[in-house]
DNA sequence: CGATTCCTTGAGGCATCTCAAGGCAAGTGG
DNA sequence: CCACTTGCCTTGAGATGCCTCAAGGAATCG
C-alpha cells in the first residue's frame, strides 16, 4: 500500500523504537462471551443486536491480566489484535527519538485500545497498565471475518473508530487553545463522566495516573498540574489528597473549563 | 447506541453549532470512476486490487466544486458522506462555544475528509476550502454496502481510519511536548513530504493557509508563527516571502524539529 | 485611491517552565 | 523497630518563551 496520501506526520515526527519489555501478562485460559459480559453496554457489542452479540460470542476472546506498571503492547509490536479494558486503567503513550513521551489517553473498563495499529500493521504507541489490570483481546482477522458477515457489526468498528478520532478533535482542541485551568477541569470532569457511566462516583474517585502523566496528557508540566489542583482547592472547587478527588463544586469547573455550556 | 464507553472529551468539550452558512457548491453533473483517476494511488483505491477499484467505479463519485472559502460541510451537519479532494486545499476546524477555533488538520489532494462523522452521525468538524477546490463525495451508505461485498475495501477504509487516529497522535505530540520551532519546523517538513508525494517540488511551495490557520493548528498564535518563519531565514534554512516557501537547508530544518532521526 | 486583509516587528507582560528544597508514605535492610 | 532509600507530590523563586498590544508596510480589491 503506497503511503502517499498519508495524512499523519508521524513518518515526519520519528518515534523510537521502544525496546520490547518482556511481558508479565499471565497466559490465562480464560475466555469470555460478549453476551454475558457485563460491559457489554459500555464495549465493542454495544449497539450490536442480540444476535449479532452472539455471533462475536464465537470468537471466544482470550481474557489475560496486565500488571501494574507492565506494557500490554509496544510502540512498534506487530499488530495483531485490539483490546477491550475489563477492569483497571491503561495509559496509552508515545515516545520521541529524543526519549519524549506524550501520553495520548487514558482508558477505562470498556474502552478499546489498539486502534492506531490498523493503519501500518505495527502499533503506534504503546499502552502501559496503571494497577493491575485485565483485558481482552480481539484479534483483528477475526474480527473482519466476522464483519464480513454483519453489516452491523462492521459499522460498530466503523463507528469506535471514529470515535477514537473525535477523542483525539478534543484534546488537539485542549492543548491547542486552553490554559492550565481550563485543561485541567476538563480533564477532571471527562474522568467524572467516564466513571458515573461506569456505576461510580462521580465527585470522589482516585486517580490511577501520576501528576507526571497527567500533565504529559494535558502538555504541561507536573509541578503545573500540582499548582493547578492546588489553585482548584483554594477555590473551593475541589478536595484534593495526593490522588483521592472529591468534587465539591461542578459548575464552577465548569465554569473554570471555560466554555459557556451552551 | 448507549455512549458510555465512549473515549472521547467531546462532550465534556461542548462544541459551538456552526451556523450553516449557504453553501456555494456548484451541483456539477460530473461523476469519477476511481479506475481512471490520477488519484488513484493517493486516495481511496490506494492498495486496492483492480477489480475491487472497479467495484468502486460503480458507485460514479459525484464531483463538487467548492469554492475558495466555503465549507464544504460544517460542525454539526448530518453526515452522509466523506469527501476525497480532488483539487485544491481544505482546512478542518473545531470551534468551540466561546468562539475559539482550532484548525485540526489541511488536506490535499488524495486525502480524505469527514470520518470524525462517523461517530455520531454528524461532522464533528468543519471543512472549509482555502483555495478554490474539488471533491469527490463518497457517499456513507453506500460505501458501506460495497465493503460487505469486498474485505478488501472494508480493510482499506479501516486503514484509513486508523491513519487519521495515528495522524492526531502526531499533533498531540506536537502540541503537547514541543516549541514554537519544533512545531514549525514539523508542520514545514510533513507539508514538503506531502507535497513531494504528489509530484510537486518538495523544497519550494505556496502556502495555502495564512499565518493565524497555520497558528491555530501548532497551538501558537500568528505573530509567534510571524516571528519563527524570521528565525529560520535568519538561520538560513528557509526562504520565505509571504506565503512562498523556499527549503534551504532540509537537514538543518530536521535538526530545527528536534528530533535524532534515528 | 481608500478600505481591507495579511504579514512583520517591537516592547512589555505574564503564564508556564526550570530549578531547587522539603514533606510524606511506602518499602527495604539491618 | 529504626534508619535509610525511593517515589511522588507540593511549594517557592527566578527565568523565559510565548502572548498581547500596537504600529506600520505590502498586496489586493472594489
Amino acid at each position: 500500500m503506497s503511503n502517499a496520501a498519508t495524512l499523519d506526520i508521524a513518518r515526519t515526527i520519528r518515534i523510537a523504537p521502544v525496546p520490547s519489555v518482556p511481558r508479565a501478562v499471565s497466559v490465562a485460559p480464560l475466555k469470555t462471551q460478549c453476551s454475558t459480559c457485563h460491559l457489554r453496554d459500555l464495549c465493542l457489542p454495544c449497539g450490536l443486536s442480540v444476535p449479532d452479540t452472539e455471533r462475536l460470542d464465537g470468537m471466544m476472546f482470550a481474557r489475560r491480566k496486565v500488571a501494574a506498571g507492565q506494557p500490554l503492547y509496544s510502540q512498534g509490536d506487530k499488530f495483531q489484535s485490539i483490546y477491550a479494558v475489563r477492569m483497571g486503567t491503561f495509559k496509552s503513550s508515545l515516545t520521541l527519538a529524543d526519549g519524549r513521551e506524550q501520553v495520548s489517553g487514558f482508558h477505562m473498563a470498556g474502552e478499546l485500545m489498539g486502534l492506531d495499529g490498523i493503519a501500518s500493521g505495527a502499533h503506534a504507541s504503546s499502552a502501559i497498565a496503571l494497577e493491575d489490570t485485565e483485558i481482552c483481546a480481539i484479534p483483528y482477522a477475526h474480527l473482519n471475518e466476522l464483519a464480513t458477515q454483519s453489516t452491523n457489526l462492521q459499522m460498530v468498528v466503523a463507528r469506535l473508530m471514529s470515535r477514537e478520532i473525535v477523542r483525539e478533535h478534543s484534546l488537539m482542541m485542549l492543548l491547542g487553545s486552553m490554559n492550565a485551568e481550563e485543561r485541567l477541569a476538563a480533564f477532571l470532569l471527562n474522568l467524572s463522566r467516564r466513571l458515573k457511566a461506569r456505576g461510580y462516583s462521580p465527585s470522589e474517585f482516585h486517580l490511577r495516573m501520576s501528576r507526571a502523566e497527567i500533565g504529559s496528557y494535558l502538555g504541561m508540566k507536573l509541578e503545573t498540574v500540582s499548582r493547578t489542583f492546588s489553585a482548584f482547592q483554594q477555590q473551593g472547587l475541589l478536595e484534593v489528597d495526593k490522588r483521592h478527588i472529591r468534587i465539591l463544586d461542578l459548575d464552577g469547573l465548569t465554569r473554570a473549563f471555560g466554555l459557556r455550556v451552551q
